[in-house]
DNA sequence: AACTATTTATAAGA
DNA sequence: TTCTTATAAATAGTT
C-alpha cells in the first residue's frame, strides 16, 4: 500500500520507522474499530511503540471488560481478584456509579437500535415496539411540520418574485411606450 | 475497499456480516504482525467474534507478557491519576468528561424516544426514521421468533396431554367393562 | 472459496 | 508533523 512494496523485516532507518509506526498504528486502530462497528465483535487492540509509549483500543472503551473475558476464557481458573480497589474512598465510589449508569443507558439505547434483543422477554419486546411506534409518529409529524413550513416559506417567495416580475413588466412596458413616443416626434421633426 | 463504499454500523444481513468478520479479522491480524515486525512495537490484539469464539495475536506470542506490561502501565497511570486528584486535578477532569459522555447519549436518547426533536434538520429525521424502522423490523422478527417458539412448545404439551387423555380413557373403558362383568355374575348368582 | 472492481491504506516525496 | 500522490493492499459484492 504506498509507492513501493514492503518487505516484512524491521525497518533499518529510524526515522522511516517512527513515521511508518504512526501511520499504521492509526490504521490498525482504525481497523479495530470498524470490525467490531460492522460485525459486532468485542474488540482489544494493544500497542506498545519501540519507545515504550501506549497505544491502544477496546470496543465501547472498556479494555478491562474484555481482558477480564479474556483472562477468563484462557484461564479458567484464574478467579475475579481485582475487587480490592473498593477503599479508594468516597469520589471513586461516585466514578463507578456514573460508569454503571452510562452502561445502562448504553443497553437500553441497543435495545432502541435494534440490538441485543435476545436478552428480552415478549412482553418487554412488546413494549419496545410501542415506545419505537410513538417515537415515530412524533418524528414524522414534526417531518411534515417542517416541510410544509418549508414549502409555504418557499411559496412565499414564489409570490414575492411574481410580484416583483410584474412591476418590472409594468416599467419595461412604460419604457417601450416613452421610447416609441419620442421616436414619433423625432419622425415629425424630420 | 470493495466493490461498495461501506457505513460504519452494524451490518444488518447475518451470513453478510459473518463473512466480513472472518475477512477482516485476518487482516486486522495480518496488519497487526506488519506493524510488530517492520515498526519493532510491542502488539496485542483480542478478538471475541460475536458468537464469542476468541482470536488473538500477540507480538512474539507472548499475550502473558503484553498484558502484564499493559497492567503495569495502566497501574502506574492510575497512581498517578489518584495522586494529582488529591487536589482535584485529573480526576475531576475524569469525572466531567464521563458526564459529558452521559448527557450525550442521553440527548441520543431522547430522540430515538420521540422527544426533543426540534433541534433536529429535515435530513436528520430522516435518518432518525430510518434507523427507528429498522429497529423495528428487528424488534418485531424477534419477536414472531418468541412466538412461534412458544407456540410450539404448546403444541407439544397439547400432543402429550391428548395421549394421557386417550390412556385415562381406555383405562376407564375397561373399569366400566370390568364393573358390568361383575354386576353380571351377582344377578346369575342371585 | 475465488474473483475483481473499488475503496482504502500507506510509502515516498515535499 | 502534515499534505499530496502514486501505488500496494484490503475487501465488498458477485459468481
Amino acid at each position: 500500500m504506498g509507492r513501493g512494496k514492503v518487505q516484512l523485516k524491521r525497518i533499518e532507518n529510524k526515522i522511516n520507522r517512527q513515521v511508518t509506526f504512526s501511520k499504521r498504528r492509526n490504521g490498525l486502530l482504525k481497523k479495530a474499530h470498524e470490525i467490531s462497528v460492522l460485525c459486532d465483535a468485542e474488540v482489544a487492540v494493544i500497542v506498545f511503540s519501540p519507545k515504550g509509549k501506549l497505544y491502544e483500543y477496546a470496543t465501547d472503551d472498556r479494555m478491562d471488560k474484555i481482558l477480564e473475558r479474556y483472562e477468563r476464557y484462557s484461564y479458567a481458573e484464574k478467579a475475579l481478584i481485582s475487587a480490592e480497589s473498593e477503599s479508594e474512598g468516597n469520589w471513586c465510589h461516585e466514578y463507578r456509579k456514573l460508569k454503571a449508569k452510562i452502561e445502562t443507558i448504553q443497553k437500553c439505547h441497543k435495545h432502541l437500535m435494534g440490538e441485543d434483543l435476545e436478552s428480552l422477554n415478549l412482553k418487554e419486546l412488546q413494549q419496545l415496539e410501542q415506545q419505537l411506534e410513538s417515537s415515530l409518529k412524533h418524528i414524522r409529524s414534526r417531518k411534515s411540520h417542517l416541510m410544509v413550513e418549508s414549502i409555504s416559506e418557499l411559496q412565499k417567495k414564489e409570490r414575492s418574485l411574481q410580484e416583483e416580475n410584474k412591476a418590472l413588466q409594468k416599467e419595461v412596458s412604460c419604457q417601450i411606450a416613452y421610447t416609441e413616443a419620442i421616436h414619433c416626434i423625432d419622425h415629425r421633426r424630420v
